[in-house]
Order: structure tokens, then C-alpha cells, then sequence
DNA sequence: TGTTTATATAACTGTATAGTTATATATTGC
DNA sequence: GCAATATATAACTATACAGTTATATAAACA
């Protein structure tokens, strides 16, 4: 929180982009999109997620400007609109990780 | 995601610690607490939440290590655990700053 | 035109949880 | 012991939303 002050209006928009990687189903299609471009279908494929849900998962990354879109005859191709998700998503396995070895290192005191 | 690959299991605990961070309640908790340690009546006053709800959210914020905890005599003090969380929200506003740019840029032609 | 296919959307169900009220659990000091 | 205070918890309500099923939209092609 450098640049912009925690007004009640930023801390809820701030929130709103949190809680969409706060659904593990999100986060394995934002996983998925790494390797680059790819359909609805092949996400659905993928991630074994139901075709509905993708769809209404993309869009909410779209809204939210996670991922872009492409329309190309019948096809939707999605991609990371953001690759910085992924400097998040690191520095929250960082903060797993050093969670975990702190209770590992309680445990055996 | 670099150190640790994204199994469903880690997933789901990575998607569990957004989470965290996914309620503005939440957020303005820690924003709270980054003048150091407070304690729970102090978070009430400053956040205009019910104290059973603070207390609620302190409870999730210590059990994912977000914050740390210290009892003296009646009172509970909390303080930041992870100051790294501060990074998260940083990024996550200049996230939000770019997102902003590009749809008044894209507004504007 | 009609058929097929890919994606989006509508409607619904079940579940999780934020917030509240009331109460329980400690701890201090009389 | 009892009263007062700080925090935690239990029980409840209301809402948000993930996932599903069924259907609509729209593009390609026969």
C-alpha cells in the first residue's frame, strides 16, 4: 500500500482482486494460461472444471483484467493479461513456506 | 509459483491465503496494525467493526500466520507477523493502478 | 437453409462465511 | 468470594457465490 492510501473505496477493490485468487479453481486456470494462449475448451480439458464454470471464471479474470481475449471464429483464446499474477502467487508460496517451517520448528521444540 | 509446483494441495492453500487478504474488513485489520502492535478494542475503534467480528478475523489472520499474538493480563495484543504481506498489497494496488490506466486509455479512444 | 460446434448465459442449489447478539472464559482488583 | 473488564466463542441470519444443468448465441460449413 505505497502509492495509493487505503480509502474504504481502494481497500474494497484491492479486496475484490484478492478474493478472485482466493478460489483454487481460479488459480489452476491462471496456472494453466502459463504455457500460453488457449481455448475454453482446452482449459476445460485441462483443469477438468466443468465448461460453464471456466467460461464464467474467464470472465471474471477478464473483468478484472487478469486475462485478455481473443475472438477467433469459434473459438475464445484467453491468455495472461498480467504475468506479474505470478510474482504474487510466488510470494504467497514464499509466505506458505515460511509459514510451514515455522510450525515444523514449534512442533519440535 | 516457482519453488513450490502447484499440486491441487498447494493450491488450495495458496487460494486460502488470498483469500484471507480477499475481505476488506480483513485488509483494513492489517492496515490497522502496520503502527505495530494493538489491541482488539483498539482495532474496533480504529476500524468501526463489532468486536466479535474483529476477534473473529484476528482468529483467521493468526491460524494463516498473518498476524501474532501475545496475551497480557486482559488484554490481547496483535501485531503483523509477516510485514511481506505489505508487498502483496502493494502489488496488488499497482495491479489495480495499470488496470485503471489501460481502461481510461481505452476509454479515451 | 439447417446442422454442428464453441462459448456464453440464465436459473437453480448447496455451501461457506461475514456480521450480529448473546454468552462464556479469563484476568484484575475489591 | 464478587464485580468489572477484555477477549473469545456459540448460535443464528442473510448474502455471496461455486458448481451444475439446460439453453441461448453465434460462427463455420454442408
Amino acid at each position: 500500500m505505497a502509492k495509493l492510501t487505503m480509502t474504504p473505496e481502494v481497500t474494497a477493490l484491492v479486496a475484490e482482486r484478492f478474493k478472485a485468487l482466493g478460489e483454487p479453481a481460479r488459480l489452476s486456470i491462471l496456472n494453466c494460461l502459463r504455457g500460453g494462449e488457449m481455448t475454453v475448451s482446452e482449459v476445460v480439458e485441462a483443469t477438468g472444471l466443468g465448461q460453464a464454470n471456466v467460461s464464467k471464471h474467464l470472465q471474471l479474470l477478464h473483468g478484472l483484467g487478469f486475462v485478455a481475449r481473443r475472438k477467433d471464429g469459434l473459438f475464445a483464446y484467453y491468455s495472461l493479461a498480467d504475468k506479474h499474477v505470478f510474482h504474487l502467487c510466488d510470494l504467497m508460496c514464499g509466505r506458505l513456506e515460511a509459514e510451514l517451517r515455522a510450525r515444523r520448528k514449534l512442533l519440535a521444540s
